[in-house]
DNA sequence: CCAACTGTACCAATCCGCTTAGTACAGTTT
DNA sequence: AAACTGTACTAAGCGGATTGGTACAGTTGG
């Protein structure tokens, strides 16, 4: 599925919701499909369910997943992400962008390469 | 100069850093400018001179600031920030582009706001 | 109907990073 | 010499992250 760094600074639970969000983005996960649950993928990473059951949160939060009670967590459609969300992207991609533009690229090497990050998803 | 959210989850030093390296990417600061010394910052910001000086430690590591001893502290040249860095921006760019585009945006919606981006920073 | 699963909600205990406060020292400037 | 600069300690307190344990309500399959 994906594995946990323990020299990344980062908490555990934002390197799994993370992992997950990723796993969405690049298609691992399509809209409809279950997720793991919360004590098999505690298991299957070693750690705490409590910890798992954080990230569920934080992702429910973010629109990426909803739970059904008794059933388990499964993958919202694209459409229920929510616009805070998206807002807090969008200042990640213009800051990450004015700074590698302060620092000598070129427009045109972006481009290009938010072009390659579309092939890459497919 | 810039002002400190008490809201934000983000350590405090960290909140110094980013908003003195956004006054570097932004011009305000320009290479060879001085920053304000340690304690003064502190003085203005109302918060400890240890504080500030973690946030000069790791914008030197950064490959923004020199510091020369008992002159201060002065912002270096483009060439000087460190490829580290420069990674990290590249993954945050790559990152947050692939999820727009999950999301719904264009490959071209993002290429204006790349240009727009520069224009801000003039 | 029952056993096994699902998410969820607590509580207590521990660990670690962040921040503050205070003191001190070496180098530079005026 | 006085006033500034960055830097280096120590001690203390606070709060978030994580673990471990228990418990409950809803759903599913035998």
């Amino acid at each position: 599925m994906f594995s946990l760094n323990y020299r990344d600074a980062r908490p555990i639970y934002e390197q799994v919701r993370d992992g997950l969000r990723h796993l969405v983005v690049t298609g691992a996960i399509r809209e409809g499909d279950q997720f793991p649950s919360v004590r098999a993928l505690a298991a299957s990473l070693a750690i705490n369910p409590n910890t798992i059951q954080r990230a569920y949160e934080s992702l429910e939060r973010e629109g990426y997943l909803y739970t059904v009670a008794g059933k388990g967590a499964f993958a919202a459609r694209k459409a229920d992400v929510a616009g805070e969300r998206r807002e807090r992207l969008l200042r990640q991609f213009d800051e990450a962008a004015a700074e590698l533009l302060f620092l000598g690229m070129t427009v045109e090497e972006l481009g290009r390469r938010v072009a390659g990050a579309k092939e890459g998803a497919k």
